[in-house]
DNA sequence: GACTAGGGTTCTGTATACGGAACCCTAGCG
DNA sequence: CGCTAGGGTTCCGTATACAGAACCCTAGTC
């Protein structure tokens, strides 16, 4: 195991911070509720340590994320956004494409704008509950109930706004090249 | 870290060992590619190892998956019927509803009737991978290709039906009582 | 039988992830 | 100032994941 450009555990421990502080639990709560050393999880947290799959499964539990939601190596994925709660439910990758599911979930009347992404990279939006407000790139906005759909093309800046109930969706992206890095 | 009932270090072993066999890979090949020992690729694969994220991570560049397709958790069970495999991503019980986020999985032409669910259910499809034929009721038949979506009253029988590759889908089930828990 | 080669497991010494104690803040209160 | 409490980090002894060597197959060839 030689010098590495990807530190996949200090991307790993970011995760758990950022989770952990938009769950409003101290690290001391966490390590307790979690079964984990307070030291450890604050080394794990700070990238200074490798964690074991062990040591994380027993995060995600009282994080309340699935295990793969923080192993995640897309980068750019802001998980520590008061306004955007986001769970990867699935991960599908192909060889000519990449197709993520997403939980989103969003305050009332909380705001995100999203980056473009990679080119020829597509959204899906289901609204399961409250509503939402679908901004993609210089297109009409789309306002969306419980129950509506939306697609657009994601590789231009986009924005979500929740309604006044906040909103509950799901979201499938769908990159067109392949996840996998190289070897 | 006491007794535990998930294993996910002993998991991620077995998904190892299976794409490294899919690869066509032998034990020391893919040690020696990855940079890992190969007792601990040994080890790791029959789940006598906890193994850190780095180590997973070297393993996943060669064997050509994003890591965390080596971590990935399914909650959900599949259901017993060779023409569809469901995992149940997510559940949403709210107090006048009840939303279920389910992955769906068919066999290149593969059908699958389903009976009618309980009145007022409606279900909301987005086809992933391959396409698929919907038949709600007696309405026309629907077809989706990869990417697009349908919605539908499924409170009278319907059926799927798999195209020639196979089908990846995301369904998203709303039931206006509460649902069976688990079911 | 001996010998070789490939695939996999077990052994061994070392590095490090682990839990937990000790410690370092900062804030609040007297 | 002292004292307390909560949040986080650093330190320490132990358990274990690590790399690599030694070993155990089985198949093939002579």
């Amino acid at each position: 195991m030689a010098d590495q450009v990807h530190r996949p555990g200090a991307e790993a421990g970011a995760r758990v911070r950022a989770v952990r502080r938009a769950r409003g639990l101290s690290l001391a709560a966490l390590a307790e509720a979690a079964g984990v050393g307070k030291g450890s999880l604050s080394e794990l947290e700070t990238g200074r340590r490798n964690p074991t799959l062990d040591t994380l499964y027993a995060l995600a539990g009282p994080l309340g994320v699935p295990l793969a939601a923080l192993v995640e190596d897309r980068d750019g994925v802001a998980v520590a956004d008061p306004d955007l709660e986001t769970v990867r439910l699935h991960l599908l990758a192909e060889a000519d494409r990449t197709v993520e599911v997403w939980l989103l979930r969003m305050p009332p009347g909380g705001r995100r704008r999203s980056p473009a992404h990679a080119p020829g990279t597509r959204e899906r939006l289901v609204v399961l509950t409250g509503s939402c407000r679908v901004e993609p790139g210089d297109d009409a906005p789309l306002e969306l109930a419980a129950g509506a759909t939306a697609e657009w093309a994601a590789d231009r800046p986009h924005a979500y706004t929740a309604g006044a109930g906040g909103m509950t969706g799901v979201d499938v992206i769908t990159t067109p090249a392949p996840a996998t890095p190289g070897g």
